[in-house]
DNA sequence: ACAATTTGTTAGGCTTACCTTACAATTTTT
DNA sequence: AAAAATTGTAAGGTAAGCCTAACAAATTGT
């Protein structure tokens, strides 16, 4: 089940992304979105399609798979908790810290990402700590 | 200066590392720490001195140059840094902390980076903030 | 309906980073 | 100094992930 290559993983997250706002997702709209020709979106599809992850016929769209809705989730978790983390705890802004979340959200281990999650959820409901933190360590930075 | 791949990075940080117990160090070391074979070894020492990083002259073993430590010490930074967090901050135990850490010194930017630096400082010198973290939230695990 | 546009696929290429096998060069042992 | 062992390199291969160009299929506009 965890065998996605980092690429892979970015074109089945997408792909949830997309299906939160129509029904069925066309290979054109992942090579907008990530920028890369159609070709090379259409060989990635197929590879997701021959792993279960996603169904995928052509013109007619690609839905995703129970299989490949969960994988997908476990990434858009790890990518919300990371650019939460960066973003409200270390002050970073929001494109900045979606980008390394982006970066961060396929290398990260399980292990690590779990104590990571439960360490924002405390800084979350700790906010003086946060406060502590950016009065004292970020008086002469302000990127947020 | 900054457009090396993370698999070079690793080259380069791993010769600094031995660098510090000897005067020079051979390629076969290398191969052994990172368990691949000598030849893929050395076509990536080959383009590390390239791109004037290291000075390698076959069997006479390799040195860095001062372009080359510069990088080196970045990514080791990056990589104790992020260690030192994992562990000290989230509590997690120390194999699996430098794992991530080498997973992740190769993908983080430096805005982040800093701001994870000055946060992991300002958590060491409030110890009340991991000790209050690690009471009440990693109750029923421990990892570290 | 049919022409134009959009979308998808195929074929052939490139790069990175690894591999094995075989050979060359150096070092070590005896 | 010769044999043995170690270390390095070259050649040829693989796989992933991207590319462009050309073509095929579907959709859209009129």
């Amino acid at each position: 089940m965890k065998d996605l290559s980092a690429s892979l993983e970015d074109y089945l997250e997408i792909i949830c992304n997309l299906l939160e706002s129509s029904k069925s997702v066309k290979a054109v709209s992942i090579a907008k979105r990530l920028n890369i020709s159609r070709a090379s979106v259409s060989e990635a599809l197929s590879k997701l399609a021959e792993k279960d992850l996603i169904v995928y016929e052509g013109h007619k769209g690609i839905t995703i798979t129970e299989k490949g809705l969960i994988q997908a989730q476990r990434v858009i978790t790890k990518h919300n908790t990371l650019t939460a983390f960066f973003e409200q705890t270390l002050g970073i802004n929001k494109s900045i810290a979606e980008n390394n979340a982006c970066r961060i959200e396929h290398v990260i281990t399980e292990e690590v990402f779990d104590r990571l999650e439960k360490f924002q959820e405390f800084c979350n409901k700790n906010s003086e700590i946060i406060n502590e933190f950016k009065k004292g360590y970020l008086t002469n930075s302000r990127n947020e």
